[in-house]
DNA sequence: AGATTGCACATACTTTTTGAAAGTGCAAGC
DNA sequence: GCTTGCACTTTCAAAAAGTATGTGCAATCT
């Protein structure tokens, strides 16, 4: 008997395309990376609603870290998501927004979030649910 | 019956009985994370075309290690999104497939993915830009 | 027939990433 | 004149992720 039966695996369509984030070595994966990281996601919806200085968006975005804020920022501002304006005043100030496409990006990042948000009753039975069945052994 | 996990005397009226990723602890960012983290949108996003195996979701998602997959697995079981049938044969058999709200969840998550593939050749050029302004000698 | 591979994980150990804390240089407010 | 805020960078400890190996048995390969 071979192992068989084996559920037919699926063949992403647009493999034959350029990105493909499911391929180990591709850009796309590390761009989705900067987009749907911890802190990535955060900062792209706290930018949603407008501009922020450097340590707003930290305030706003709870628990981050200076260095981890600026890493993110940094790296989706390389990516095009995210515009940096620094005036050379004492003492400095940065402005973050999004450009064009950040503004598409984070209006979908923003529209999972509420969506996550509006399941987690459901989310926390489940969890419920999990857990007794685990305990009551 | 308090959603979060901690209320803090700082929690404003209406945002108290609500989930809010932005708030340090509340366990939507906790979900959200599981949903969007590295190796969690891959799970779902493969899972979205239909069930899948073990060792066959291994290998659809490029690079993850068993440990890894099997840490995601759990905590997207026990949230809810997906569903692991196990036949106690030898050798084992274990079919992970989307649960309702699992594949509504996913279905906006691949609609991310492809979105930010469709972007990549801008997100290349924005790169390139950035590098060139950086390294210009 | 004995060795190898595949299955679905768990566990010990190593490496990478993250987080926490302090440093920078200056100016406005207490 | 001493603290606080600004936007970071750097250093070092902690946490997370990755690697390697173990498990028990059956089907396949040599």
């Amino acid at each position: 008997m071979t192992y068989m039966t084996e559920t037919p695996e699926y063949v992403d369509e647009h493999a034959r395309f350029a990105f493909d984030v499911f391929a180990k070595a591709c850009t796309s994966r590390t761009t989705l990376e900067h987009l749907t990281g911890r802190w990535g996601i955060l900062a792209m919806a706290a930018l949603w609603h407008g501009p922020l200085r450097f340590n707003a968006l930290r305030r706003r975005v709870e628990g981050v870290s200076e260095k981890m804020l600026a890493q993110t920022l940094q790296a989706l501002e390389r990516d095009g998501f995210v515009h940096r304006e620094a005036q050379p005043s004492i003492p400095p100030r940065v402005d973050y927004s999004l450009t064009p496409m950040g503004r598409q990006t984070a209006g979908k990042l923003v529209d999972l979030i509420e969506f996550v948000e509006s399941q987690m009753p459901e989310v926390t039975a489940a969890q419920a649910r999990h857990d007794q069945a685990k305990v009551r052994v």
